[in-house]
Formats: C-alpha cells, structure tokens, sequence
DNA sequence: TTGCTCCTCACGTCACGTGAGGTGGC
DNA sequence: TTGCTCCTCACGTCACGTGAGGTGGC
C-alpha cells in the first residue's frame, strides 16, 4: 500500500489531484484509515488511475469521464463520443493555426512598417440582411455624396425612420478607385420587406428593396476620419488576408456609424467588412 | 452616442463583456450617466475596443492588453512580447496535434480490435536515476527469476532497505523475446552514489551503480499479472507509438511496483517504459 | 522530541455568463 | 401604463494549486 505522495509520484499525478478525484468520486483509494483519513493506494489500481488519465489526455472533461466510468460506456458508445470529440479537436486546431497566423501577420507587419497598423483587423461574421438601396456607377467621390443628401432629404417624409438603419456602401468593383465605382448605396432596412417598395430619386434612379447575404467570415477594420483615406485600410486588409490565408469571396461593403456629414467629414466613422473564403492551400 | 445593447452589437462584443472591461479599467465608455448608471459609448471608440480584441485574439491575457494599453509599449516590445506568444501557440499547436494524434489512434483501436485495449497508454517524462544492477544474458526467464532471488537474500545483509527503490528491469534486445534476453536488473538506488561499490554473486557477476539517463517522453503501459503475459502490453504500445507519430529511441524499462513474488505471481504489477522520439514525417 | 507526511477547509485562478431584484426612458 | 433596456451585486464555471492550521507515525 502507498500513501499518497509515493502513489503520486509513481502515477505523476499530484496528490490534490488525487484528493480531488476522490471527492468527485471518480478514483478512490483502496482504503482510508478512519482514525486519520490517510488515504492508502495499492499499485493494482495505477490501471484503473490510468484509464482516467488517458481520456483525461483526450479532452473530456472530469464529468464525462465519470459518466462513462460508471455506466460501463459500449466500444460503440465510446467510438461515438472520440468521433465528436476529434471533431471538436480538429476545430481547436484550426483555431490555434488561425491565431499563429494572426499573430505571424501582426509580427510581419511590425517587420515591414516598423510599427503595428493604426486600425485592427477583427473577424467577425454578419446575418443577412435587407438594404433599401440604389446601385448605380459614380463617376467621382462627389456624385456619390449628392446622392446621399438627396436621400436624407427625401426620405424622411415617405420612411418611418426607425425603420432604417444604418447607412451602406456596397463595392461592386473588383478593384479599389475612387474614379467610375459601381457602388450600391443605402440604409439597412429594419421594416416589413415589401417588394413593391420604391423611392424615386432625381437622377431618374430609385430606391428599392435588395438582398445582403450572411457572411460567416468577414474582416472587418473600423476606422475614424475623411473617407478618401479609405485606401490605406484597405491596402491593410489585403495584406491580413493574404498573410491569414484567405481570400476575397465577394462585395466589400462599408458600414458607416457616424453618418458622412459634410460638416464634420473628418469624424466619419466607417467599419469595412471584405468577405472571405479561405485561400486554397 | 450608443447604450451598451447597440455598441454591443456593432462591435460582436456581449455587453457583459464591456461592463466587465469597464471595470477592469481596460475600456470604458465615453460617458456615463451620473443617475442612471447607463454607460453611453461614441462610435469612435470603436478602433480602441478593436485593439482590445486583436490582442486578446493572439492569445493574451486582460491583464497583459492592460498593462500593455496603459504603458504604450513600443514596437519593439510587442514585437517580443508576439515572438513569445507565437513560441507557446505553437507548442499549443503541438498539443492539439498530439491529442489528436491520440483519439484517432483510439478509434482505430476500436475498429481494428472491437474494443479498447485493457490497459492504456499514458504519456510521462522520467529524471535520471542511478541502478544498482547487474547486465547478462539470460538463456530463459528462469535464470532471471532466480538472479532476482538470490538478490533479494543477498542485498539486506549489506545495503541499508532505505536506500533501494523499487525493482527494475532493462531491456537491452531490440527484439521482445523470453530466450537468450540481454537484460539489465536491479533496484533503483536512493543512497550516495559509490562507484567503488560492489556486491558480488554466485553466478561470479557483480552488482555495480549504473546510471540510467532522464527521457522527456516515455509511453508508459502498467499493467497487472502474469510477466509472461507482457508482450500484449509490448504490442499495444508498439501500434500507439506508430499511431502517435513517435519511435522507440531507447532501451525499454520495466518498473516493477509490485515486485515478482513467486507466491504471486499474478498480481505482479509492472510498468513498462519505452523511450520516445518524434519520428521523422 | 523532530521532521516528515498527511488531513480538511477555504480561497484564488480566468474571463466571463447567468440570474435576482430593481430602476429609467418612450 | 407597458415593454424594453439598463443597472449592480452575487454566484457559478473548471480542475485544480496554494496556503492556514492542525494531527499522526518513526
């Protein structure tokens, strides 16, 4: 018979471990001397330690392994819950691998500019949603900005506002300019869909209902101030994508917090959202 | 100005989340209401609380981003900080592959035996010890068994009990056999190390200190019963050790906890030991 | 008698999530 | 007035590690 730091020391398992899995009732001592507590080990049971010790190393949790202890689990139970647990293993995998890339990319980018990016590339994922939007090709940056004003003045009077949203850009564009954009630009729409919906514009355009798909993976990098440096977030968000190992997967949208006021321009703040698929490997 | 509901949602971060980094004093809202208690966050908060997340995305704790916020730490320190951070992911890595690794080879286990082996595998680490030993061939088990007799009447009259461990065995044939075996056997030694000690036996061999070196990685298999029985427990861990991506990289130990006692000699508890390296992808 | 080992609480860890019980704004 | 959102505690999570304060065996 061992007491319980020989035991641990034969089993590597420390002895508030050993109290602990005795309380929990998953792995007893032999016997326990009434008089003292002491707790006494024998070594047949290292076996018994070491099936606990194993699923342990696989990841199920103290409770789990004590199920299963107690209801004498099947082989074709146990195959079943290491099927879900590798799954969920795998999972945690590319998990580690994406934060090693995330951290290698923050590295690089200290390496290349000799400081980290003002702004932060965050992962996130987005529902699908409804825009009440126009589409439309903007010849220049001030098009796009009479088309929002005219918006704000005509829509108050035929629109609920708390049926809006905030404000959208969607980048039809493959490329980055600010010259010819096809660009989609409304507001979130939070009412009732309804298809027949329209607001004519000026310009002969209207606004109508139109579909935002989800995205499960979008980078997305807030930024604060004139929507004409814009480029330089979005020359950041190409080298994280690259550098984490995904691709572009569709329109780059802009949501804006901070509505572009042409008085306080340079308060404009602009969350952009790139879907993204992984890179083929 | 957004209460906590909206901020919580542009940002995909839980309110319970940002009450709490306002309490850390790692991100707190612009405002807050002296009456109320409401807690109002500006938009152009949102690229700090961005920074916040892609630090604790790479893995770091609250207390470091705080320390690491509050201090303005320079490129260079991050760039440290990131190179030490990207060592322990990729020993996370490492150990997510290693437990991977495990489960698959346990579902293999199942498929090929239809069930889950007797005794499992646990993975330990051994620190150097001495050996008080005596290297031979043994033609057959036999001769083994009455070494280990004439040891066990020999050693008390001239070494002090305290000063052996437990009864261990050395397997020096790359092959597992029970014919012409060359094998080391003897006691851990807990006394000062003595290299002119010599305890001589009729076979005319000697007992002499040897060392026996620190391995970092043994799979270990402890097992009850019958020593004959053992080259199951060989087999099992020659398959794990191939499914877990590991070689043999030394002479297998057998640590006998239970020391084989004629009288019984099915209740012999024995752990077997085998040295590992990674092996070669 | 002196170490050594063991005992049982009780609390800390880490980053929140989840109520309970209550209040402010449209 | 009715929901809705917010507030502050306080406690739970998970698997131990770390004392404090005390006792048994050679």
């Amino acid at each position: 018979m061992f007491q319980i730091g020989e035991f641990s020391r034969i089993a590597q398992v420390s002895a508030s471990q050993l109290r602990n899995y005795d309380q929990l009732g998953l792995f007893a001592p032999e016997k326990v001397d009434p008089q003292t507590g002491y707790r006494y080990y024998s070594a047949k049971q290292l076996p018994q330690l070491n099936r606990v010790i194993a699923l342990k190393e696989m990841g199920l949790s103290l409770a789990q392994i004590k199920n299963l202890l107690e209801n004498g689990i099947s082989s074709e139970e146990l195959h079943g819950m290491l099927l879900m647990k590798k799954a969920q293993t795998e999972q945690l995998l590319q998990e580690e691998v994406a934060r090693l890339r995330y951290i290698e990319s923050r590295i690089e980018q200290i390496n290349t500019l000799g400081e980290a990016e003002d702004y932060d590339i965050v992962l996130k994922s987005i529902k699908a949603k409804v825009l009440l939007s126009v589409r439309s090709v903007f010849p220049l940056p001030n098009a796009a900005r009479k088309l929002l004003q005219e918006m704000q003045s005509v829509l108050p009077s035929r629109i609920n506002r708390r049926e809006l949203g905030y404000f959208m850009a969607v980048m039809h564009d493959k490329q980055f300019s600010d010259r010819d954009v096809d660009m989609e630009l409304g507001f979130e729409w939070r009412g009732q869909p309804d298809e027949a919906l329209t607001i004519s514009l000026s310009s002969g355009e209207a606004l109508r209902l139109r579909q935002l798909p989800a995205e499960a993976h979008i980078a997305t990098i807030t930024r604060v101030g004139h929507p004409k440096l814009a480029h330089r977030s979005y020359s950041a968000l190409g080298r994280w994508t690259q550098a984490n190992g995904y691709q572009f997967s569709g329109p780059v949208r802009e949501l804006f917090l901070n509505p572009p006021d042409p008085q306080r321009i340079d308060e404009t703040v602009c969350e952009i959202q790139a879907p993204l698929r992984s890179a083929a490997p």
